[in-house]
DNA sequence: CCAAAAGTGTTTGCTCTACACCCATGG
DNA sequence: CCATGGGTGTAGAGCAAACACTTTTGG
C-alpha cells in the first residue's frame, strides 16, 4: 500500500504499553506485515478517525491490539519530525498505558501486523520509525512517576502482598529495595490498605492481601517514593 | 473567513509564553481580531507548516509575535478534542515558552491578532478556545520544573543577584523564601558561579552578580530545589 | 548618620539508611 | 522438621527548617 504525500499531515497515536510479564518489565509490540518497516517491530497504533479525540483513538486501537478497554492512559508526547514516517506527514501523539494483573489480555494480529508480543524492555529489537525514542521517553516517565504517585495500583491486581508492590517497583527501577523501609514508606503515605484476607495455599506465611484506597490517579505533592 | 471542517485534522502550535515582567508572571497573549472569539485573548500560535517540525513551528510563530528567535521552548502536551476550534478540527500541541529579562520583546500585531500583551496570571480575562486548559497545564509544568531543573535561568540576565535568584522562585511559587536557606541550597547544586562583578549603583551593599554555570537546560536527578 | 538590601551560621528536629532475626505455613 | 518467603524495630547519619544580626553602600 502506498500512501502519497499529503498537504496536511495525518494524525495518528502510537502507545507504548507496559506489562509485568514474567517479572521483566515488558512492552506490547507488532511486527510490521506491511511496507514501510516490513519486519520490524513497532508501537500499536493508528489514525486518529474523524470527530475522535485523540485518547478515544489510543483507547480504540489498544481495544483492537488487546481487547482491554479499560486501562490506564496516559499522552506522553507529541512527536512530529517532518521526515519521521517515509510514507508523508504523519504527527504521532504518543500514550503510555498500563495493563494491570487483572486482565488476560488476548493479543490478536491485525491488519498490519503479522504478530503481537510482549517484549522485555531490556533487550528489544529494532523498532520501525522512531519507535525507539518514543519507548526510552515512556521508561522515564514511568520511572519518575512512580515516585510521586500511585502509578503502580495499575500494574497489580486489586490485592496484592506488599512484597508483590515492592517488585514492581524493584522491576521498574532496576534494582533492589530494602524491605523494611519499603513498607515503612509505603504505609506512610496512606495509599493502600490492608483486608482480611491472606493468600492461601502457599508453603510459607500466608501473606497479607491489600489493596490501594482509591483507584483514581493519585499525585502526592512531593516525590515521596524515592527508594 | 469560514473554514470547512475536513477529513484530515490541522495541526496547530500554540505557545504559553512566559515571562517576569514588573514583579510578575505574565503571559504573553494576543487579542483575537477575526471570528471565533473575536475580541477574546488567546494564545500566540498558528498552523505547522508542510515540511516544518512542530519545533520550529513555535519558534516560527514566536518570532513573529515577539521578535525573539533565541528562546527556551519545551513541548506541553497535545489538544485534540474534536471540537475544540469551531472551524474544524485542529489539533494543537502546545508549547511552553520562556523569555528571559535579557531580551526586549517588541510585541507585534500580526494578521489575526489586533494587540499582543502580557498579562499577569494571577487574573487573566476570558480565554479562547481551550486555552485557558493549557494555561493551567503549563504553570504547573513551570513550578514543578524549577524545582528539579535550571530553568530559573531562563527567566534572567546573564548576570543576577541571589536575590534577584530567589525572587523568581518566590514569584512562581507564590511565596516567600528564606535567605539564608535558598542560598544555601542553590549553591550546593552547583548550578551558579559567583563572577568578579557587583551590580554598582545602588543605594545599599553593592550585591555579587553570579552566573549560570551553563546554559545548557540541565535536569537534577532529584526534586533538590523544593522550596 | 540613615535607609536599604546584602550577606552570613548554628541548633533542632526529622527523615533516610543500614541492618538480622523470628513467624507461619505446606509438604 | 525443613524450606520458604512474611513480617517486624532501632540506632546513627545526614538533611531540612527556623531563626537575627552585621555589613556596605548612596544620599
Amino acid at each position: 500500500m502506498k500512501i502519497q504525500q499529503r498537504e496536511k499531515p495525518q494524525v495518528a497515536v502510537d502507545i507504548v504499553v507496559f506489562a509485568i510479564i514474567n517479572n521483566k518489565l515488558s512492552i506490547l509490540l507488532i511486527r510490521r506485515g506491511t511496507k514501510p518497516f516490513k519486519g520490524y517491530w513497532a508501537l500499536p497504533g493508528g489514525m486518529v478517525l474523524k470527530n475522535e479525540s485523540l485518547k478515544k483513538a489510543a483507547i480504540r486501537e489498544l481495544k483492537e491490539e488487546t481487547g482491554i478497554g479499560d486501562i490506564y492512559l496516559e499522552q506522553l508526547y507529541t512527536f512530529g519530525a517532518p521526515f519521521r514516517d517515509p510514507r508523508g506527514r504523519i504527527v504521532s501523539v504518543s500514550y503510555f498505558a498500563l495493563i494491570s494483573k487483572k486482565y488476560k489480555p488476548v493479543l490478536k494480529p491485525t491488519t498490519d501486523a503479522v504478530a503481537a508480543q510482549w517484549l522485555g524492555v531490556k533487550k528489544l529489537p529494532r523498532l520501525a520509525f522512531d519507535h525507539k525514542e518514543i519507548i526510552s521517553y515512556a521508561l522515564k516517565r514511568l520511572r519518575w512517576k512512580l515516585e510521586y504517585t500511585n502509578i503502580a495500583s495499575q500494574l497489580l491486581s486489586n490485592y496484592f502482598t506488599l512484597s508483590e508492590l515492592q517488585h514492581v517497583y524493584e522491576i521498574i527501577l532496576g534494582k533492589k529495595l530494602d524491605k523494611r523501609n519499603f513498607r515503612k514508606k509505603i504505609l506512610s503515605l496512606d495509599l493502600i490498605k490492608p483486608t482480611r484476607r491472606k493468600r492461601k495455599g502457599v508453603a510459607y506465611r500466608p501473606p497479607q492481601l491489600w489493596k490501594f484506597i482509591t483507584n483514581k490517579h493519585i499525585v502526592l505533592d512531593k516525590r515521596e517514593l524515592v527508594f
